[in-house]
Order: C-alpha cells, then structure tokens, then sequence
DNA sequence: TGATTTATATCACTGGCTTATACAGATATC
DNA sequence: GATATCTGTATAAGCCAGTGATATAAATCA
C-alpha cells in the first residue's frame, strides 16, 4: 500500500511478466546456468576481469563465483591468469570455446524468437521497433 | 546458418536479451524458485491440478515437481489432496498462504519496475504502450 | 486372474548457491 | 624491517533444486 501503481504501468508490467515467463521458456535447459551466460557475455563483452570484480555485478557471493570459475575452467570456457603486478590476484578470461558456448545460446534463442517476429502483423513488429528506445534505457536504469 | 534473420528481428532480439537480462536482476533472492513461482502462478490462474500435469508445462521432470509440491507443501504453500476416483493421482492446489507469497512477489517487482517506468520520457512510455498488444500476442505464441 | 500401463514417490547423484573460515600476498605501522 | 592488518581467493559444510533409474500402488486390459 506504500506508493501506488498507475493503471497503465500495471498493464506494462503484467505484460512484461508474461513475456518474461514466455523468455524464460524458450531458453530451456542450456549447457549454461544463467549466471555462467551472463559471466562469460560479461567476460566477451569487455574482457578479462578479476574473480573480484565478477561477482557482485552478477549477484553471487565471491566463493560461488570461485566455484563458477572452476566449473568454466573445467569445461574450458574460460581460463584463470595470474596478475603479474598483485599475487593474490586472479585473472578471468573468456576462451574460444567460451566464447562458441555463448554464441550458440545466444543464436539458439535469436531463431526461435525471429521465427515468432515474423509471425507478427506488420503493425505489432512496428510496434516493437518503435519501443526499443524505452526497453534499452530501462535496461540501462536496471543493469549496473 | 539456416534461416536468416533479418536486421530489424536482431535488433528487436538484442533489446529483448537485455530486458530480460535486466529483468530477472530485479527479482533477487526471493523466497521462491523460478519454477516454485510458476506453478504457484499456475495453480492460481487455473485451479488445481494433478502433478501429472504440472511437471511437462514447467519444464522439469516428474520426480523434480514431486519434490517441489513437497516443499511447497511443507511450507503451507500448496496442498495435496486425492482424487476419489484414481487412487494414484494427487491433485496440488494453492493455499491462501501460496497465494500470499506470489502475491508478495508480483508486488515487489512491479513497484520496482514501475518506479523505473516513471523515470521514462513521455514519448517511450508510450512507445511500450503501444508495444503491449505485440509483446501479449508474442507471450501466447510461446506459452503452453 | 495375471500382465501391463499409469501416477507418484524414493534413491543416489550433481550443480549452484549460502555462510564461515583459512591462507597467502600486499600494505601499513612502529 | 619485523609484525600486524587488510585484501583476494580458496576451502569446507550444508541446503536447495534438478537429474535418471527404479520402486510401488492403483487402474486397465487380455
């Protein structure tokens, strides 16, 4: 009862839900838990971290992100370098494979989702287009 | 390389990643699982079911929904009962408890989410307005 | 009746998280 | 410069949530 909802936000959301159940579906099980996809697309998109710097931008606890580290490495998707400057330093690395794994998650959902884009009424894909901007920035309000 | 996907689906599916992305950083370390929340979700849009038809539409396995309408059950969320006429079938329902707690959830993030959606311009507000019927009609496409 | 199928449960295991704690390397203090 | 503290990562123990294989009980069919 603290602040209320505005009639359209709560429309906006409701749907948001949906399509957020509707996204979760479609990304059935991956070879990659959600924190391992979104570590090493965080691992590609600007290269290599410290464990240090990986684990609260993704939510978890350093030792859960320790253990990530060792599965990734294990499966060879990333790779574990010292810092030469700082001993106690570990430096995480996205490999080729890693690099393969996220891809092939990324284009599996991609096609699934293009194959419903193009089921849409032209004025709904429009529609859509049209309503990028306002998902983007509210990524950009949410993320980091 | 089968289909391929055309420049304005890949803009979309790169905006949708993000979202979703965002979105699911939004709902923290709730006191339910993704799957728990669903069947609750599920159990309260459309009444009981038995467990064999909860496990399939949620993605996991028989034993995983056993297990999970267990807990559920020992938390006061759910409920087992039996069907007078098949003495092997469990029906699951949702306890005024359960409903509480996807209640509870649903709030949390649309407060959330609605605090951001005021922080957006008037024109992209509108823009997700007008995306709605597309994002709704995409969500039927993809669930159950 | 007896065999088979169906609905759920149990078992043993793995992955992915938690908190608490250990430990090695860096930094600071005297 | 030796010692104490701080910092970065790892290890340990435990819980939750999933898996496949299998058990069990009720229903159905030959």
């Amino acid at each position: 009862m603290a602040t209320e909802i505005k009639p359209d936000d709560a429309r906006i959301i409701a749907g948001f839900e949906r399509f957020y159940e509707a996204l979760r579906r479609l990304t059935p099980r991956s070879e990659l838990s959600l924190t391992a996809a979104s570590t090493l697309r965080r691992l590609e998109r600007s290269g290599p971290h410290r464990l240090s710097e990986l684990y609260a931008p993704e939510g978890v606890s350093q030792p859960a992100m320790t253990q990530l580290v060792t599965r990734l490495e294990r499966e060879g998707l990333a790779r574990r370098s010292s810092d030469p400057a700082d001993g106690r330093v570990v430096i995480v690395s996205i490999t080729e494979e890693g690099r393969d794994a996220v891809a092939r998650r990324r284009d599996g959902r991609a096609r699934a989702l293009a194959e419903l884009l193009e089921q849409l009424p032209e004025d709904e894909h429009a529609a859509l287009l049209a309503a990028l901007p306002a998902l983007q920035r509210l990524g950009d309000l949410i993320i980091d």
